[in-house]
DNA sequence: GTCGTTCGGTACGAAAACGACAAAATTAAC
DNA sequence: GTTAATTTTGTCGTTTTCGTACCGAACGAC
């Protein structure tokens, strides 16, 4: 995998807080791909084979139901990576994953997962400490999904996938942002339409790009500071790891 | 703790799974306790000093908003126990956790609690299993909650509190399972009158019964089927390792 | 350029949330 | 035992939100 440096991979919070000797392991045996928009990555039903770091890609993780009605109950970023049902002893799971925003990732098998995760302690330490926090952020996002409006939830998602993403700019269209809030379409063209004429953002067919983030932060509700401190909390562990 | 058979303990599904020294163990530092209508079994800010395997109460965990509102994200009865934030390595935690239906636990010390996950290879797989159904649970809640109106959930939390409880009366104002539902109380109150109307439950001052199950089961949303069937698993897990 | 498709805006009927108030049931006070 | 206070529930009207359908605009293929 020497198409890119080895720095930028490093851009992954994951990967950084490996040391030399696991990170010479996942480029040995890892390949670096780039996820088009709506690649599945795991689903139900299937076996889980491969497990991903994104390092400007951004991953939903979505609920289905019967109906065909979906909602994103969380999202995977260069903060983390894509086996919570390894991670929780599964080996399929019960919900979608699939890219959201376009980029790069590092893919490596599930097997070496297991492995590094069975081996060394500093990366499964900080896998739990991922794990907690995205279940707190399970937690807050079931709560945000009901108690807050279409136009606040709708600020918070523009605000949590632009943390995850290098680029100013978000390739989306309405129809799948109101997918990810679990709203319809009209109802988010609306709260898109508001948040343009207070000049926080600027949406153009299929485009989205922030202008005022202070603005849109005070424009989204709360739940976006909870998980942005949860996985803060991520960062400031894996630094801690990093340094030992 | 011998002021209760301790076969009627082995009601909580997780306290089953366990071998005789281990059970013994919890029967030698753990004691019986009532827990009362709202009483706080951890909060934020708050060390976590006990665990809770509860007998036939039932354990709300539930998200609060700056703004005084709340609502439930999960259940804790029979089938589980009160220590989340701690399996996944946290001392405290970012959610609440309180009596909603009051009744009997059994509890022991975060320390044993401890102690037990770190020597009893069979207890934490079986805690792992759990926490599995728990976060496959939290997803759908949260989609639960976006999706899916007002007497749908309301049918859905019925049948879910009823399988956790021995009794076939469940204690309980609308007012409070508006909180746990995210809503006000008078959307509750017209759901609870359509359920009633098509006599498949008895609402009267504080007090819900289940007439007819079926009925219920088929007016609720589907996230009951599929949260009882994640639980289903840790009753079927727990039986193999009882055989073990 | 023209056509076809995708995407975004708008309008309207239906549902739900919210708040306030009134009635009923229970508890407390005396 | 009666009255008063509190809690719980039912109802109404207003406002907001949601869902659907339709129309117009932008883009891509040719």
């Amino acid at each position: 995998m020497p198409s890119r440096k080895s720095s930028q991979l490093r851009t992954n919070v994951i990967l950084r807080g490996l040391d030399d000797a696991a990170f010479a392991q996942v480029l040995a045996h890892g390949t670096i791909v780039d996820l088009p928009l709506r690649e599945v990555v795991y689903e139900p039903e299937r076996p889980i084979d491969d497990v991903y770091f994104p390092i400007d890609c951004v991953l939903s993780i979505v609920t289905r139901m019967r109906d065909g009605h979906q909602i994103e109950i969380g999202t995977i970023g260069r903060e983390g990576m894509s086996a919570f049902p390894l991670l929780l002893g599964a080996s399929s799971t019960a919900n979608d994953c699939y890219c959201q925003v376009p980029g790069s990732a590092v893919k490596i098998s599930s097997d070496l997962f297991h492995e590094m995760h069975a081996n060394i302690p500093d990366f499964r330490q900080l896998l739990d400490r991922y794990l907690q926090a995205y279940v707190n952020m399970l937690g807050q996002m079931a709560a945000c999904n009901r108690l807050h409006n279409i136009q606040t939830r709708c600020a918070r998602w523009l605000l949590m996938t632009r943390d995850r993403v290098t680029a100013d700019e978000i390739p989306l269209t309405h129809e799948y942002l109101a997918m990810m809030l679990g709203t319809g379409r009209s109802g988010v063209t609306i709260a898109v339409g508001a948040l343009q004429d207070a000049a926080l953002i600027r949406s153009a067919r299929g485009t989205f790009r922030i202008l005022d983030r202070p603005g849109l932060e005070a424009a989204s509700c709360e739940c976006y500071e909870v998980a942005k401190e949860q996985f803060g909390g991520i960062l400031r562990a894996m630094e801690g790891v990093a340094q030992a």
